[in-house]
DNA sequence: TGACGTCATTGAGTGGCCTCAAAGTCGTAT
DNA sequence: ATACGACTTTGAGGCCACTCAATGACGTCA
């Protein structure tokens, strides 16, 4: 229960002193190539939690990457509730659903203190003018995207609270697991009501779920901090399909 | 009633010649190169109701226009019960959520007799390196179907049953219209069923809900045949905020 | 250290949608 | 025309997750 994900980091790193650069844009390009990556990225004082990193009709000049902490999108409901559409965290990449409309979709915010490297939309593209590489690695990305949001889709119409629960941690650990810190136990960044809000639950549901959870020794929980105890059980629960599941319960062997 | 959108064509039409030009890929290029474009697209012959165009699994290998006809995308649930992820109309292209895996992630498979366009995706990215304008145009499209899969992540965790099929029916009708027919009455080409795998809800309750919009006049159904009665109220229903509403509505003043 | 606000948990009761079942309608092929 | 299967509609009953309400735990700041 010690993993610290979001230490915090010197705020100014080059792309090739970064330990994310494998998993970040950068990955797409050679090394001497990143430098001329890294000379248009803009890298700002850390968001404090609460923070906005844009607004929802905002015009869309840059898309961001997670750099350490983390970051919710969210959108207005009719009703002027929040629907929070993401998270991501650090190595991750925000911003480029707003490409096709000029202004961003959703807004997004820090749930905690957050560092973040944004990268002019517009000199993006002339970099991907110079790097096929680098363009058909934004088109992954994208194509990642839409792929992520229709699992959610899934779930979203055809999982109940456990299944959807399960899903969302066995990703989470998925996503650590990937930058190097352990799937098994980590600290969620979200509030129950968060998740509940993302995963289409009454927070009071996500609280009952986690009991219960505890109750069977799938998970082990105190407030934000959780550790997955029967990764293999949670993943049956999750659905089996995901990719994800494959690599959270051979972590744990 | 007697709208017939998916009226036979020829079936090797140029782009150039095509009354969908404007609305598809070419709408990207100038015309001189749209016949460029025009060079590497396969068309072949008519998929029949129930063919499908390609299977979740398959290698990716191109993107598809739909020309005339529908087709529908579906994945496999865990219980092996299918699970619809999207409908294609006339103009629109899928097969891009293949990009980043090498594999189609979903199914496609024609709900009525259905013309496509089949442009082999390397030939598009050699393409694509010539003509910014058609890179964009393909990140443009990708963008704009996270921000549509993001509406529907939205429907399916915070919409009741009326609202779903509310925006539902405002959201065919405003694709209708873009094309050219009518917003107010049009053609189903899925099932209940189909409708209410896709919108998360059961065949039963997509059934209850036409009556009752029927009953309280927001429309007219009689088999798959639609008129849409009432597009204020329905729109109202289907949360108005959705760039679609508007359209729909001023086409019915 | 205490008080406050925020967040999390637990319980009771309700309602919307699902499931199961049966009858009705449509389309198609023989 | 008839018969069959597939799709749609309608009804009855049940369950899961929601809402409302209250208590408990946590963290933060004076």
């Amino acid at each position: 229960m010690t993993s610290k994900p979001n230490v915090r980091q010197p705020s100014h790193v080059a792309c090739r002193d970064c330990s994310l650069s494998s998993l970040c844009l950068p990955l797409a390009l050679s090394l001497q190539d990143i430098d001329q990556l890294d000379r248009i990225i803009k890298r700002g004082r850390p968001l404090k939690k609460g923070e906005h990193l844009f607004l929802e009709g905002d015009s869309f000049d840059s898309v961001f990457a997670v750099r350490s902490g983390a970051i919710k999108t969210y959108t207005a409901t009719n009703e002027g509730e929040e629907q929070i559409t993401s998270f991501y965290l650090p190595s991750e990449v925000l911003g480029l659903s707003g490409i096709d409309t000029d202004v961003y979709p959703v807004s997004a915010q820090a749930m905690e203190t957050t560092m973040i490297c944004e990268i002019p939309f517009e000199q993006l593209e002339s970099l991907s003018d110079q790097f096929p590489e680098l363009r058909r690695h934004l088109m992954r990305l994208m194509s990642k995207k839409i792929r992520e949001d229709q699992q959610m889709m899934m779930l979203l119409s055809k999982k109940n609270a456990d299944e959807r629960i399960a899903t969302f941690l066995i990703n989470l650990a998925s996503r650590f697991r990937r930058r190097g810190f352990s799937s098994q136990s980590f600290r969620l960044s979200m509030s129950r009501n968060e998740m509940g809000n993302y995963l289409g639950l009454a927070v009071e549901t996500v609280s009952r779920v986690f009991t219960r959870f505890q109750k069977n020794e799938l998970i082990y929980a105190v407030g934000k901090e959780i550790e997955i105890r029967d990764p293999a059980q949670l993943c049956q629960l999750a659905g089996g399909k995901t990719v994800d599941a494959e690599q959270v319960i051979s972590a744990s062997q």
